[in-house]
DNA sequence: TTGATAGATCAACTATTCTTGATGTATACT
DNA sequence: AGTATACATCAAGAATAGTTGATCTATCAA
């Protein structure tokens, strides 16, 4: 079954994007790259939480980090929101089973 | 904050999604209404559990039912997924806070 | 090299979500 | 009325996710 895998990234993607604090960063990540400095200040959330939820969002794709010196700056990747489009998109067609019937 | 409440809707919407047994709910339900018995064969679930997912996808208004007689049928609502498909275009659009700077 | 800062990670705890089997309710058939 | 079927709901338990405070590592600055 080849949509089976792509539902399970669509899964990862959709879970990452179905938390409060997670939508908050991401959404601050939308006005630019942020280190976890930055993030803190925004939310005034714990140092410990922000990393939590940053590993979530990475480990679904969602953002991806480069460090600097001291400093880890994160970025959100367009790529997966874009690629949560086209997954349903693909969905509202009703063809996730048999591209076949599809195009 | 306007968003707040459209955010909290897609978290709603994107927690209902982001589950297998639901999914494997939602396409099948792309193929045309069912009722919870042609649910139960085709997927070969417990019929607790599989009220258990419709509730959540309904709550999310991802579905809708109706009843027949001893039959409860239920429907893919198109629109779930097309408002959510307008959340992510506007996430990437990076204006999910400020429509002013949007358009 | 000592101390400070940025951030990751971990263990213990809390909270939320899912599963299971049982029971309840409504409809239909005899 | 009595029985069967379709489904919802519930309570108890299992599993997963999120929180908290502490500790660890790496980088930098004095």
């Amino acid at each position: 079954m080849r949509s089976a895998v792509a539902n399970e990234k669509a899964i990862d993607l959709l879970k990452a994007l179905a938390e409060p604090i997670r939508l908050e960063i991401i959404e601050s990540l939308s006005n630019g790259e942020k280190c976890v400095c930055d993030l803190m200040q925004e939310t005034d959330l714990a140092q410990s939480k922000i990393s939590f939820h940053l590993k979530v969002l990475k480990e679904a794709g969602v953002i991806t980090d480069r460090q600097s010196g001291r400093w880890v700056y994160y970025q959100l990747d367009i790529r997966a929101l874009k690629s949560l489009q086209n997954w349903i998109k693909k969905l509202r067609k009703g063809c996730l089973n048999e591209a076949s019937s599809c195009e």
